[in-house]
DNA sequence: ATTTTTGTGGTGCGATCGCACCATAACAGG
DNA sequence: CCTGTTATGGTGCGATCGCACCACAAAAAT
Protein backbone atom coordinates (compact mmCIF):
# COMPACT_ATOMS: atom_id res chain seq x y z
CA UNK A 1 0.00 0.00 0.00
CA UNK A 2 1.63 2.98 -1.16
CA UNK A 3 1.12 6.60 0.26
CA UNK A 4 0.92 5.95 3.90
CA UNK A 5 -2.06 7.70 5.65
CA UNK A 6 -3.78 6.27 8.77
CA UNK A 7 -7.22 5.57 7.33
CA UNK A 8 -9.33 6.09 10.75
CA UNK A 9 -7.57 8.99 11.83
CA UNK A 10 -8.18 10.47 8.77
CA UNK A 11 -12.16 9.69 9.03
CA UNK A 12 -11.98 10.43 12.90
CA UNK A 13 -10.51 13.97 12.14
CA UNK A 14 -13.14 14.49 9.28
CA UNK A 15 -15.56 13.01 12.52
CA UNK A 16 -14.36 15.46 14.24
CA UNK A 17 -14.96 18.80 12.13
CA UNK A 18 -18.85 16.99 11.59
CA UNK A 19 -19.34 17.19 15.56
CA UNK A 20 -18.13 20.84 15.39
CA UNK A 21 -20.56 21.86 12.88
CA UNK A 22 -23.36 19.97 13.93
CA UNK A 23 -23.00 21.43 17.77
CA UNK A 24 -23.39 24.76 16.12
CA UNK A 25 -26.38 25.33 13.35
CA UNK A 26 -27.63 21.82 13.66
CA UNK A 27 -27.01 19.40 10.65
CA UNK A 28 -27.77 21.76 8.32
CA UNK A 29 -24.79 23.11 8.96
CA UNK A 30 -22.88 20.06 8.25
CA UNK A 31 -22.67 20.49 4.12
CA UNK A 32 -19.07 18.57 2.38
CA UNK A 33 -17.51 22.06 2.17
CA UNK A 34 -17.98 23.03 5.37
CA UNK A 35 -16.41 19.77 6.93
CA UNK A 36 -14.03 20.45 4.00
CA UNK A 37 -13.08 23.48 5.62
CA UNK A 38 -13.06 22.72 9.12
CA UNK A 39 -11.47 19.45 8.89
CA UNK A 40 -8.60 21.26 6.79
CA UNK A 41 -9.12 19.28 3.88
CA UNK A 42 -10.50 19.13 0.30
CA UNK A 43 -13.93 18.32 -0.17
CA UNK A 44 -13.25 15.57 -2.87
CA UNK A 45 -11.20 13.39 0.63
CA UNK A 46 -15.10 13.41 2.32
CA UNK A 47 -16.33 11.51 -0.75
CA UNK A 48 -13.21 9.27 -0.66
CA UNK A 49 -13.48 8.44 3.05
CA UNK A 50 -17.24 8.55 3.77
CA UNK A 51 -18.68 8.88 0.17
CA UNK A 52 -22.26 10.44 -0.03
CA UNK A 53 -23.37 13.22 2.60
CA UNK A 54 -25.57 10.46 4.32
CA UNK A 55 -23.11 8.18 4.59
CA UNK A 56 -20.83 10.93 6.05
CA UNK A 57 -23.24 11.68 8.93
CA UNK A 58 -23.69 7.86 9.64
CA UNK A 59 -19.99 7.44 9.92
CA UNK A 60 -19.44 10.35 12.10
CA UNK A 61 -22.28 8.65 14.50
CA UNK A 62 -20.46 5.59 14.38
CA UNK A 63 -17.14 6.91 15.29
CA UNK A 64 -18.87 9.12 17.84
CA UNK A 65 -20.43 6.02 19.49
CA UNK A 66 -17.44 4.39 19.70
CA UNK A 67 -15.63 7.14 21.76
CA UNK A 68 -18.65 7.19 23.81
CA UNK A 69 -18.25 3.39 24.82
CA UNK A 70 -14.34 3.80 24.75
CA UNK A 71 -14.86 7.28 27.29
CA UNK A 72 -17.53 5.08 29.39
CA UNK A 73 -15.03 2.20 29.86
CA UNK A 74 -11.67 4.54 30.93
CA UNK A 75 -13.76 6.21 33.62
CA UNK A 76 -15.08 3.12 35.00
CA UNK A 77 -11.67 1.73 34.84
CA UNK A 78 -10.60 4.59 36.91
CA UNK A 79 -13.14 3.77 39.93
CA UNK A 80 -10.63 1.54 41.38
CA UNK A 81 -10.53 -2.14 41.98
CA UNK A 82 -13.49 -2.64 43.77
CA UNK A 83 -15.81 0.25 43.18
CA UNK A 84 -19.64 -0.33 44.87
CA UNK A 85 -22.40 -1.18 42.58
CA UNK A 86 -23.52 2.19 43.59
CA UNK A 87 -20.47 4.42 42.29
CA UNK A 88 -20.95 2.06 38.91
CA UNK A 89 -24.10 3.10 38.52
CA UNK A 90 -23.50 6.41 38.78
CA UNK A 91 -20.73 5.79 36.85
CA UNK A 92 -22.81 4.98 33.87
CA UNK A 93 -25.09 7.67 34.36
CA UNK A 94 -22.63 10.57 34.77
CA UNK A 95 -21.54 9.40 31.61
CA UNK A 96 -25.09 10.92 30.23
CA UNK A 97 -24.83 14.34 31.28
CA UNK A 98 -22.03 16.97 29.92
CA UNK A 99 -19.80 17.52 32.50
CA UNK A 100 -16.58 18.04 30.51
CA UNK A 101 -16.68 19.41 27.21
CA UNK A 102 -15.91 16.12 25.04
CA UNK A 103 -19.75 15.06 26.76
CA UNK A 104 -21.26 18.40 26.12
CA UNK A 105 -20.03 17.89 22.97
CA UNK A 106 -21.67 14.57 21.95
CA UNK A 107 -24.91 14.97 23.63
CA UNK A 108 -25.28 18.00 21.53
CA UNK A 109 -24.34 16.32 18.84
CA UNK A 110 -26.68 13.76 19.52
CA UNK A 111 -29.47 16.58 19.91
CA UNK A 112 -28.52 17.44 16.26
CA UNK A 113 -29.37 13.97 14.92
CA UNK A 114 -32.91 13.29 16.76
CA UNK A 115 -34.73 14.24 14.75
CA UNK A 116 -33.10 11.98 11.56
CA UNK A 117 -33.30 8.95 13.88
CA UNK A 118 -36.94 8.66 13.79
CA UNK A 119 -36.77 8.70 9.87
CA UNK A 120 -33.60 7.75 8.48
CA UNK A 121 -33.61 3.55 8.80
CA UNK A 122 -29.70 3.67 8.76
CA UNK A 123 -29.80 5.44 11.86
CA UNK A 124 -32.52 5.21 13.60
CA UNK A 125 -30.40 1.17 14.35
CA UNK A 126 -27.46 2.82 15.42
CA UNK A 127 -29.35 5.20 17.85
CA UNK A 128 -32.01 2.06 19.06
CA UNK A 129 -29.62 -0.24 20.70
CA UNK A 130 -27.27 2.25 22.57
CA UNK A 131 -30.31 2.99 25.45
CA UNK A 132 -31.65 -0.54 25.10
CA UNK A 133 -28.63 -1.51 26.49
CA UNK A 134 -28.39 1.23 28.94
CA UNK A 135 -31.65 0.17 30.55
CA UNK A 136 -30.70 -3.54 30.64
CA UNK A 137 -27.67 -2.83 32.32
CA UNK A 138 -28.05 -0.59 35.44
CA UNK A 139 -31.09 -3.28 35.59
CA UNK A 140 -28.69 -5.89 36.30
CA UNK A 141 -26.14 -3.78 38.18
CA UNK A 142 -29.34 -2.85 40.64
CA UNK A 143 -30.12 -7.04 41.00
CA UNK A 144 -26.97 -7.37 41.71
CA UNK A 145 -26.55 -5.13 44.40
CA UNK A 146 -29.43 -6.44 46.31
CA UNK A 147 -28.59 -9.61 46.14
CA UNK A 148 -25.45 -8.15 47.94
CA UNK A 149 -27.80 -6.15 50.23
CA UNK A 150 -26.18 -3.03 48.64
CA UNK A 151 -29.77 -1.57 46.95
CA UNK A 152 -33.12 -1.99 49.22
CA UNK A 153 -35.10 -4.67 48.71
CA UNK A 154 -38.61 -3.60 48.38
CA UNK A 155 -37.60 -2.15 44.74
CA UNK A 156 -38.14 -3.13 41.17
CA UNK A 157 -34.95 -3.25 39.55
CA UNK A 158 -36.09 -2.45 35.73
CA UNK A 159 -38.74 0.15 36.97
CA UNK A 160 -35.54 2.47 39.22
CA UNK A 161 -33.19 1.69 36.26
CA UNK A 162 -35.50 2.96 33.65
CA UNK A 163 -36.16 5.90 36.51
CA UNK A 164 -32.41 6.52 36.55
CA UNK A 165 -31.58 6.79 33.39
CA UNK A 166 -34.70 8.77 31.96
CA UNK A 167 -33.69 10.92 34.78
CA UNK A 168 -29.98 11.33 33.59
CA UNK A 169 -31.22 12.13 30.67
CA UNK A 170 -33.66 14.50 31.30
CA UNK A 171 -31.20 16.37 33.36
CA UNK A 172 -28.93 15.84 30.04
CA UNK A 173 -31.18 18.49 28.28
CA UNK A 174 -31.42 21.07 30.93
CA UNK A 175 -27.69 21.33 31.48
CA UNK A 176 -26.94 21.78 27.87
CA UNK A 177 -29.97 24.25 27.70
CA UNK A 178 -27.93 25.96 30.68
CA UNK A 179 -31.01 25.41 32.35
CA UNK A 180 -28.96 24.06 35.48
CA UNK A 181 -25.55 23.72 36.45
CA UNK A 182 -23.97 20.44 36.17
CA UNK A 183 -23.25 20.30 40.00
CA UNK A 184 -26.74 20.80 40.58
CA UNK A 185 -27.39 17.85 38.06
CA UNK A 186 -25.37 15.19 39.94
CA UNK A 187 -26.21 15.84 43.10
CA UNK A 188 -29.72 15.44 41.53
CA UNK A 189 -28.71 11.98 40.43
CA UNK A 190 -27.27 11.22 43.66
CA UNK A 191 -30.47 12.24 45.40
CA UNK A 192 -32.13 9.46 43.50
CA UNK A 193 -29.43 7.31 43.54
CA UNK A 194 -30.20 7.07 47.69
CA UNK A 195 -33.70 6.11 46.85
CA UNK A 196 -32.43 2.88 45.52
CA UNK A 197 -28.79 1.82 47.30
CA UNK A 198 -28.28 1.94 50.56
CA UNK A 199 -25.24 4.30 52.04
CA UNK A 200 -22.68 1.76 53.51
CA UNK A 201 -19.09 2.29 53.54
CA UNK A 202 -18.82 0.46 50.75
CA UNK A 203 -19.42 2.79 48.12
CA UNK B 1 -59.55 46.99 6.40
CA UNK B 2 -59.70 45.20 2.87
CA UNK B 3 -60.16 41.69 2.23
CA UNK B 4 -61.43 39.92 5.01
CA UNK B 5 -58.39 37.64 5.81
CA UNK B 6 -57.46 36.29 9.87
CA UNK B 7 -54.06 36.83 10.24
CA UNK B 8 -53.94 34.49 13.14
CA UNK B 9 -55.58 31.61 11.17
CA UNK B 10 -53.22 32.37 7.91
CA UNK B 11 -50.44 32.53 11.02
CA UNK B 12 -51.22 29.11 12.21
CA UNK B 13 -51.44 27.08 8.95
CA UNK B 14 -48.51 28.36 8.05
CA UNK B 15 -46.81 27.28 11.29
CA UNK B 16 -48.37 24.07 11.22
CA UNK B 17 -46.66 23.60 8.15
CA UNK B 18 -44.17 24.41 9.62
CA UNK B 19 -43.96 22.03 11.99
CA UNK B 20 -45.11 19.15 10.01
CA UNK B 21 -42.04 19.22 8.06
CA UNK B 22 -39.52 19.70 11.07
CA UNK B 23 -40.91 16.73 12.35
CA UNK B 24 -39.68 14.58 9.51
CA UNK B 25 -36.29 15.93 8.47
CA UNK B 26 -35.42 18.65 10.88
CA UNK B 27 -35.54 21.89 10.24
CA UNK B 28 -33.19 21.62 7.37
CA UNK B 29 -36.23 20.49 5.05
CA UNK B 30 -37.96 23.57 6.18
CA UNK B 31 -37.18 25.79 3.14
CA UNK B 32 -39.50 28.14 2.02
CA UNK B 33 -40.87 26.80 -0.65
CA UNK B 34 -41.28 23.22 0.90
CA UNK B 35 -43.64 25.48 3.44
CA UNK B 36 -45.06 26.65 0.73
CA UNK B 37 -46.20 23.82 -0.59
CA UNK B 38 -46.77 21.86 2.33
CA UNK B 39 -49.32 24.81 3.23
CA UNK B 40 -50.96 25.36 0.34
CA UNK B 41 -50.16 29.07 -0.07
CA UNK B 42 -47.50 30.69 -2.41
CA UNK B 43 -43.95 31.43 -1.10
CA UNK B 44 -44.38 35.01 -1.39
CA UNK B 45 -47.35 34.63 1.27
CA UNK B 46 -44.77 33.14 4.28
CA UNK B 47 -42.46 36.33 3.55
CA UNK B 48 -45.96 38.41 3.65
CA UNK B 49 -46.84 36.67 7.17
CA UNK B 50 -43.16 36.35 8.74
CA UNK B 51 -40.65 37.75 6.68
CA UNK B 52 -37.28 36.09 6.51
CA UNK B 53 -36.74 32.51 7.32
CA UNK B 54 -35.46 32.89 10.55
CA UNK B 55 -37.96 34.90 11.57
CA UNK B 56 -40.76 32.39 10.41
CA UNK B 57 -38.69 29.73 12.59
CA UNK B 58 -39.08 31.70 15.13
CA UNK B 59 -43.15 32.77 15.07
CA UNK B 60 -43.68 29.07 14.33
CA UNK B 61 -41.85 27.77 17.56
CA UNK B 62 -44.18 31.25 19.25
CA UNK B 63 -47.72 29.69 18.17
CA UNK B 64 -46.47 26.15 19.28
CA UNK B 65 -45.93 27.14 22.36
CA UNK B 66 -49.20 28.98 22.73
CA UNK B 67 -50.69 26.30 22.07
CA UNK B 68 -49.09 23.99 24.15
CA UNK B 69 -49.93 26.67 26.90
CA UNK B 70 -53.52 26.38 26.04
CA UNK B 71 -53.50 22.66 25.53
CA UNK B 72 -52.10 22.42 29.13
CA UNK B 73 -54.87 24.61 30.65
CA UNK B 74 -57.64 22.91 28.93
CA UNK B 75 -56.52 19.31 30.20
CA UNK B 76 -55.70 21.14 33.88
CA UNK B 77 -59.18 21.93 33.59
CA UNK B 78 -60.60 18.96 32.70
CA UNK B 79 -59.65 17.09 36.10
CA UNK B 80 -62.45 18.66 37.20
CA UNK B 81 -63.83 21.27 40.17
CA UNK B 82 -60.93 20.43 43.09
CA UNK B 83 -58.35 18.22 41.84
CA UNK B 84 -55.67 17.04 44.28
CA UNK B 85 -52.14 18.46 44.23
CA UNK B 86 -51.11 15.05 42.76
CA UNK B 87 -53.32 15.03 39.92
CA UNK B 88 -52.48 18.20 39.14
CA UNK B 89 -48.76 17.87 38.98
CA UNK B 90 -49.23 14.49 36.87
CA UNK B 91 -51.23 16.57 34.75
CA UNK B 92 -47.82 18.91 34.12
CA UNK B 93 -45.92 16.33 33.64
CA UNK B 94 -47.78 14.29 31.31
CA UNK B 95 -47.90 17.29 29.36
CA UNK B 96 -44.24 16.52 28.43
CA UNK B 97 -45.30 12.97 27.12
CA UNK B 98 -46.19 12.53 23.67
CA UNK B 99 -49.23 11.00 24.91
CA UNK B 100 -51.09 12.22 21.75
CA UNK B 101 -50.54 13.10 17.87
CA UNK B 102 -50.49 16.86 19.01
CA UNK B 103 -47.91 16.04 21.64
CA UNK B 104 -45.56 13.74 20.27
CA UNK B 105 -45.31 15.76 17.51
CA UNK B 106 -44.81 19.06 19.52
CA UNK B 107 -41.89 17.54 21.01
CA UNK B 108 -39.76 16.06 17.91
CA UNK B 109 -40.58 20.33 16.89
CA UNK B 110 -38.44 21.09 19.78
CA UNK B 111 -36.34 18.84 19.35
CA UNK B 112 -35.74 19.82 15.70
CA UNK B 113 -35.08 23.45 17.25
CA UNK B 114 -33.10 22.35 19.93
CA UNK B 115 -29.55 22.80 18.55
CA UNK B 116 -30.76 26.50 17.49
CA UNK B 117 -31.91 27.87 20.79
CA UNK B 118 -27.91 27.46 21.93
CA UNK B 119 -27.03 29.87 19.32
CA UNK B 120 -29.69 31.94 18.12
CA UNK B 121 -30.48 34.42 20.75
CA UNK B 122 -34.21 34.66 19.61
CA UNK B 123 -34.55 31.33 20.08
CA UNK B 124 -33.00 30.86 23.34
CA UNK B 125 -35.04 33.60 24.92
CA UNK B 126 -38.32 30.91 24.20
CA UNK B 127 -36.90 28.29 25.30
CA UNK B 128 -35.29 29.62 28.27
CA UNK B 129 -38.37 30.58 30.01
CA UNK B 130 -40.47 27.73 29.70
CA UNK B 131 -38.91 24.97 31.52
CA UNK B 132 -37.87 27.71 34.23
CA UNK B 133 -41.27 28.50 35.35
CA UNK B 134 -42.01 24.88 35.11
CA UNK B 135 -39.70 23.58 37.69
CA UNK B 136 -40.93 26.34 40.09
CA UNK B 137 -44.82 26.02 39.26
CA UNK B 138 -43.96 22.20 40.33
CA UNK B 139 -41.88 23.12 43.45
CA UNK B 140 -44.90 25.33 44.49
CA UNK B 141 -47.71 22.67 44.33
CA UNK B 142 -44.91 20.46 46.20
CA UNK B 143 -44.97 23.11 48.79
CA UNK B 144 -48.45 23.44 49.00
CA UNK B 145 -49.51 19.79 49.24
CA UNK B 146 -47.09 19.54 51.88
CA UNK B 147 -49.02 22.21 53.92
CA UNK B 148 -52.33 20.46 53.34
CA UNK B 149 -50.32 17.07 54.04
CA UNK B 150 -50.70 16.01 50.63
CA UNK B 151 -46.91 15.10 50.48
CA UNK B 152 -44.51 13.55 52.64
CA UNK B 153 -43.53 16.15 55.28
CA UNK B 154 -39.53 15.41 54.89
CA UNK B 155 -38.26 16.60 51.49
CA UNK B 156 -36.81 19.23 49.91
CA UNK B 157 -39.68 20.98 46.67
CA UNK B 158 -37.10 22.36 44.56
CA UNK B 159 -35.34 18.59 44.28
CA UNK B 160 -38.21 17.09 43.92
CA UNK B 161 -39.88 18.93 41.58
CA UNK B 162 -36.54 19.35 39.16
CA UNK B 163 -36.42 15.00 39.96
CA UNK B 164 -40.19 15.49 38.50
CA UNK B 165 -39.67 17.18 35.82
CA UNK B 166 -36.00 15.95 34.84
CA UNK B 167 -37.53 12.43 34.66
CA UNK B 168 -40.42 13.28 32.38
CA UNK B 169 -37.59 14.68 30.11
CA UNK B 170 -36.29 11.88 30.28
CA UNK B 171 -39.03 9.59 29.19
CA UNK B 172 -40.45 11.99 26.56
CA UNK B 173 -37.31 11.11 24.27
CA UNK B 174 -37.34 7.59 24.73
CA UNK B 175 -40.88 7.32 23.97
CA UNK B 176 -40.42 9.44 20.88
CA UNK B 177 -37.46 7.01 19.87
CA UNK B 178 -40.01 4.33 20.41
CA UNK B 179 -37.68 2.79 23.25
CA UNK B 180 -40.63 2.48 25.73
CA UNK B 181 -44.31 2.51 25.15
CA UNK B 182 -45.99 5.78 26.46
CA UNK B 183 -47.86 3.63 28.82
CA UNK B 184 -45.01 2.48 30.60
CA UNK B 185 -43.63 6.22 31.13
CA UNK B 186 -47.14 6.93 32.61
CA UNK B 187 -46.45 4.06 35.14
CA UNK B 188 -42.83 5.61 35.70
CA UNK B 189 -44.32 9.09 36.09
CA UNK B 190 -46.60 7.82 38.77
CA UNK B 191 -43.97 5.74 40.50
CA UNK B 192 -42.09 8.86 41.25
CA UNK B 193 -45.13 10.82 41.98
CA UNK B 194 -45.61 8.30 44.94
CA UNK B 195 -42.37 9.06 46.16
CA UNK B 196 -43.22 12.93 47.15
CA UNK B 197 -47.45 12.60 47.45
CA UNK B 198 -49.54 10.71 50.13
CA UNK B 199 -51.44 8.00 49.08
CA UNK B 200 -54.93 9.28 50.22
CA UNK B 201 -58.55 9.46 49.26
CA UNK B 202 -58.51 12.96 47.56
CA UNK B 203 -56.41 12.08 44.14
C1' DA C 1 -67.83 54.08 -10.02
C1' DT C 2 -63.33 55.21 -9.11
C1' DT C 3 -59.55 55.27 -6.07
C1' DT C 4 -56.67 53.34 -2.64
C1' DT C 5 -55.12 50.09 0.43
C1' DT C 6 -54.21 45.37 1.36
C1' DG C 7 -53.87 40.39 0.27
C1' DT C 8 -52.03 37.03 -3.09
C1' DG C 9 -49.24 34.88 -6.74
C1' DG C 10 -45.34 34.21 -10.28
C1' DT C 11 -40.68 34.96 -11.84
C1' DG C 12 -35.82 35.78 -11.46
C1' DC C 13 -31.18 36.45 -9.40
C1' DG C 14 -27.00 35.44 -6.92
C1' DA C 15 -25.26 32.03 -3.89
C1' DT C 16 -24.73 27.56 -2.40
C1' DC C 17 -25.85 22.86 -2.32
C1' DG C 18 -24.36 17.64 -3.29
C1' DC C 19 -21.77 15.26 -6.17
C1' DA C 20 -19.20 13.71 -10.38
C1' DC C 21 -15.41 14.20 -13.26
C1' DC C 22 -10.57 14.90 -14.27
C1' DA C 23 -5.65 15.78 -13.11
C1' DT C 24 -1.62 14.74 -10.49
C1' DA C 25 1.63 13.65 -6.58
C1' DA C 26 3.40 9.91 -3.90
C1' DC C 27 4.87 5.40 -2.91
C1' DA C 28 5.25 -0.07 -3.62
C1' DG C 29 6.67 -3.57 -6.91
C1' DG C 30 9.01 -5.01 -11.32
C1' DC D 1 14.24 3.20 -13.77
C1' DC D 2 9.70 2.76 -14.76
C1' DT D 3 4.72 1.14 -13.90
C1' DG D 4 0.64 0.97 -11.57
C1' DT D 5 -2.12 1.46 -7.61
C1' DT D 6 -3.51 4.63 -4.03
C1' DA D 7 -4.13 9.16 -2.01
C1' DT D 8 -5.26 13.96 -2.73
C1' DG D 9 -6.83 18.40 -4.90
C1' DG D 10 -9.46 21.55 -8.24
C1' DT D 11 -13.26 22.55 -11.25
C1' DG D 12 -17.83 22.29 -13.03
C1' DC D 13 -22.78 21.07 -13.49
C1' DG D 14 -27.62 20.73 -12.47
C1' DA D 15 -30.66 21.67 -8.75
C1' DT D 16 -32.16 24.23 -5.05
C1' DC D 17 -31.69 27.64 -1.68
C1' DG D 18 -33.43 32.45 0.44
C1' DC D 19 -35.30 36.37 -0.93
C1' DA D 20 -36.45 40.56 -3.73
C1' DC D 21 -39.03 42.40 -7.26
C1' DC D 22 -43.16 43.03 -10.02
C1' DA D 23 -48.13 42.21 -11.42
C1' DC D 24 -52.79 41.87 -10.21
C1' DA D 25 -57.35 40.67 -7.62
C1' DA D 26 -60.42 42.15 -4.11
C1' DA D 27 -62.64 44.93 -0.78
C1' DA D 28 -63.10 49.44 1.91
C1' DA D 29 -63.33 54.47 1.22
C1' DT D 30 -64.75 58.39 -1.44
Amino acid sequence: MPRQADHDLRRRQIAEAVWRLATRGGLEDVTLRQVATEAGVSARLLQYYFGTRDQLLLGALEILNAQAEQRARERLAMLGETPGLRAIVRGVLLELLPLDEERRNRHLVYAAYFVRFLVEPALAAVARDAPRALDQLVTDLISHARELGQARPDLDAPTEAALLVATAEGLQSSVLLGQRSAERAVALIDHQLDRVFIRSSGA
